[in-house]
DNA sequence: AATATGTTTGAAAACCTTTTCAGAAAACCT
DNA sequence: AGGTTTTCTGAAAAGGTTTTCAAACATATT
C-alpha cells in the first residue's frame, strides 16, 4: 500500500542504498541518478517510515508533555510556546493531561517510554518522589516547566514566585493599603504555594504589617474554592482593603464572591492576581496581576529538554524568567 | 543501553520467541518458563520497542489532533474528551496547534504521516479543499470534530448550530425582546458562521421581526474583534435591547464594550452567548448561553476515528450531539 | 602501461520485534 | 509398544530504513 524505499529504487532503477543517499547525503550521488530518484519519490509520494528510522537512530524526534489540567487557561500559553519550539526543532509533541492523578501520571510515563519519546517536559505540578523515580527508572531525560524541584538536580524553567508575590503585595502597600489578606495555594502539596506566601509575608514584614500574616486562606486550584476561601477570609479578617490572590483564577473567584456580598472591586476592595492568563484582561474589572511569561516558559523548557537530550547536560540548571507587574482595573490606591 | 528482548531471553534462558509469546500469548508457554521470563522482564525493566512493533503491525496506536487555536478555551474540553477516549483505547494523542495557518497545517499532516499516526482528528476549523486533498493523498483516516464538511463524505461530530442559534434567539424573543442584534462569525470562512446566522434569522422571521436581520456585525474569533463589532453594531442599530453573540468570547467582548459606554448587562441590554466555555460561569455577569457538549464531542470523535481505523467505516457519518440552553445572569426579560 | 587515488555504487548487516513453520517432547489412544 | 495427536519451543523470515564495506569504474600520476 504505502510505498517503500524499495519501490522508489525499482522505479528509478537504482539500489535502495542510492535512494537512501539521495535523502541523507545527496551530494554523494551523481546528478543523473539523483534526479531520477527525486522524480520517483515525487511520483510515488514516498515518505520514509518513521518506525524503521527510529529503529536505527534510536530516537523518535518526539517529546512527551505532562500537563496537570488542560482546562486551566494558564497552560494554553505554555503549550503554545512548547509547540513553537518543537516545530523549530523539527520535533513533535505528545501531550497528556494527568489530572494530578498519580496512577495516571505513572501510566503516562510508561506509555511515553514505550512510544520511545526522546524526553519529557513535566509541567507545573509538584514533582513527587514517585514520579522522579519512575523517570529515573526509565532513564528518560526530563525538564520541569513552570515548577521546580529544590531537592533534586533537575533542569527547570520558571519564575521567581517569592519575588513576584512580594512585588504584588508591595504594590498594594505602596498604594496605601494596610489591611491585606491572601488567597493562596495549599502550602504543602503545590510548588508555588510556599514561595508565594513567603513573598506575601516578606512584603508585610518589610512595612511592619506582621499582624496580617495570618489573614490567609487556601484554595485548591479552582475558582469555586477561591470563592469559598474568600468568604472564610472575610469573616475572619473583616476589615481588609486589599487581597492578594495567588492566581488570576483565584482573583476572579474572590471578586465574584465580593460582588455577591455587595462589595465591588476596586471601589470597596482591591484585588491583585497572579499569572496574567488571557482572561485577566477580559474579565470585568480587568485584573491587576503579576505576569508570567508562560509562552517563554514553554518555549524555553522544550529548548532545554532538547539541549539535555543532545548534549547530555544543560547550561543553566534552574532557569528563572522575568515576571512583571501589570496594573489594570482591579486595584486602586487606598 | 535499553534492554531488548534478546537480553530478556538470555537472562531467562529461553529463545526470543518464547519471550515474545509471554507478552502476546502467555497461555501458550509453560508456567515454569513463563515465570522465569516475567522475572527477567521485571529485572531488566524491559519494555518492548514501539518502533520494532510498529514496523510489524504497521500501526502506532497514536492519533494526530489538529486544533486551530489552543488558547481558545473552547478547545480545552474538546481535548480532554479526546484524551480520555484515547486512554480507554490505549492510544496516544499527538496534538498540533495550526493557528489556522494553511502552510503549517499541511506541514503537520505530512509530519503526522511520517510519524505513522493511525488517523487524524481535525478539529473545529473549516476543512479547506487543500487539507482534504492532503489527507486523501496520504490516505489517512480522519474525522472532523466540532465542524463538518457538507461537500465531502467525511465522518464528523458536532452540534446543530442552526438549531442552537435559533433556540438562543427564540429565548430572547420569548423573554419579551424585540430589537435583537447579533455578533457573528464571518459567514464565508468559518464553519459555524452561516448556520448560526441562519438560526438567528429563522427565529426572527418566525416572530415577524425580519427588519432586524441586518443588525449583524462580524468578528473574527477573538474578544477584541467582538468589542469593536459591538461598537459598530450599536451605532448602526442603536435601539437594540438584546444581542445574540455567536460565542461566549464574543459575548464577553460585547459586554465589555457595553460597560465601557456605561450600559450594564442585563439591566440595559441582554446578551446571550454560545458554547458555554468554562469562563461563562466565572464571568460577571454569568453568561446565559447555549451549551455545547465539548467533552463529548472530543470523546466521540476519537471513538469514531478508532471505529473508522479498525473497521474501515463508520456507523453514523454525521453525528449531531445535543446542545442546551443555560440561563444565567446576562439576560433578563424585557 | 602500470600504479595510485578518488568517486560512485550495490550487497549485506544491523536495528528489534512478531509470526510462521517445523521439529521435539509429551500426552493420548489402541 | 507403536502410532497419533497435542503442546511447546526455537530458528528464521519479515518489516523498512541506514550504514559499512568492498567492488567497479574513472581519473590522475609515474
Amino acid at each position: 500500500m504505502k510505498s517503500t524505499i524499495r519501490d522508489v529504487a525499482k522505479l528509478a532503477n537504482v539500489s535502495i542504498s542510492t535512494v537512501s543517499r539521495v535523502m541523507n547525503a545527496p551530494e554523494t550521488v551523481i546528478e543523473e541518478k539523483r534526479v531520477k530518484v527525486l522524480e520517483a519519490i515525487e511520483a510515488l509520494q514516498y515518505q520514509p517510515n518513521a518506525f524503521a528510522r527510529g529503529l536505527i537512530y534510536k530516537k523518535s524526534d518526539t517529546l512527551g508533555v505532562m500537563i496537570p489540567d488542560i482546562e486551566n487557561p494558564y497552560f494554553a500559553g505554555l503549550i503554545r510556546g512548547m509547540q513553537d519550539a518543537a516545530v523549530e526543532l523539527n520535533h513533535s509533541l505528545m501531550i497528556c493531561n494527568t489530572d494530578r492523578d498519580k496512577q495516571r501520571t505513572i501510566t503516562y510515563v510508561q506509555n511515553f517510554f514505550e512510544k520511545q519519546v526522546d524526553g519529557i517536559v513535566f509541567a507545573s505540578d509538584a514533582l513527587h518522589t514517585e514520579y522522579y523515580e519512575e523517570m529515573q527508572r526509565y532513564r528518560l531525560p526530563f525538564v520541569l516547566a513552570s515548577t521546580n524541584a529544590p531537592e533534586f538536580d533537575i533542569p527547570s524553567v520558571d519564575i521567581d514566585d517569592e519575588q513576584g508575590a512580594y512585588e504584588a503585595v508591595k504594590y498594594l502597600i505602596e498604594s496605601g493599603h494596610r489591611r491585606i489578606g491572601m488567597i493562596g495555594f495549599p502550602l504543602g502539596e503545590t510548588i508555588s504555594g510556599l514561595p508565594r506566601y513567603d513573598g506575601f509575608r516578606r512584603a508585610l514584614r518589610e512595612y511592619g504589617l506582621n499582624t496580617f500574616e495570618t489573614c490567609v486562606e487556601y484554595a485548591e486550584h479552582r475558582y469555586e474554592h477561591a470563592y469559598d476561601a474568600a468568604a472564610l477570609l472575610l469573616t475572619r479578617c473583616p476589615g481588609l482593603t486589599a487581597i492578594f490572590a495567588a492566581s488570576d483564577e483565584f482573583a476572579m473567584g474572590t471578586i465574584s464572591y465580593l460582588r455577591d456580598i455587595g462589595k465591588s472591586v476596586p471601589e470597596h476592595l482591591s484585588v491583585i492576581g497572579f499569572d496574567n492568563i488571557r482572561m485577566a484582561q477580559l474579565f470585568i474589572p480587568k485584573l491587576t496581576t503579576i505576569e508570567q511569561p508562560t509562552y517563554d516558559i514553554g518555549y524555553r523548557s522544550v529548548q532545554k529538554l532538547h539541549e539535555l537530550i543532545t548534549t547530555g547536560e544543560v547550561s543553566v540548571l534552574r532557569e528563572k524568567l522575568p515576571h512583571q507587574l501589570i496594573v489594570r482595573e482591579s486595584t486602586r490606591p487606598y
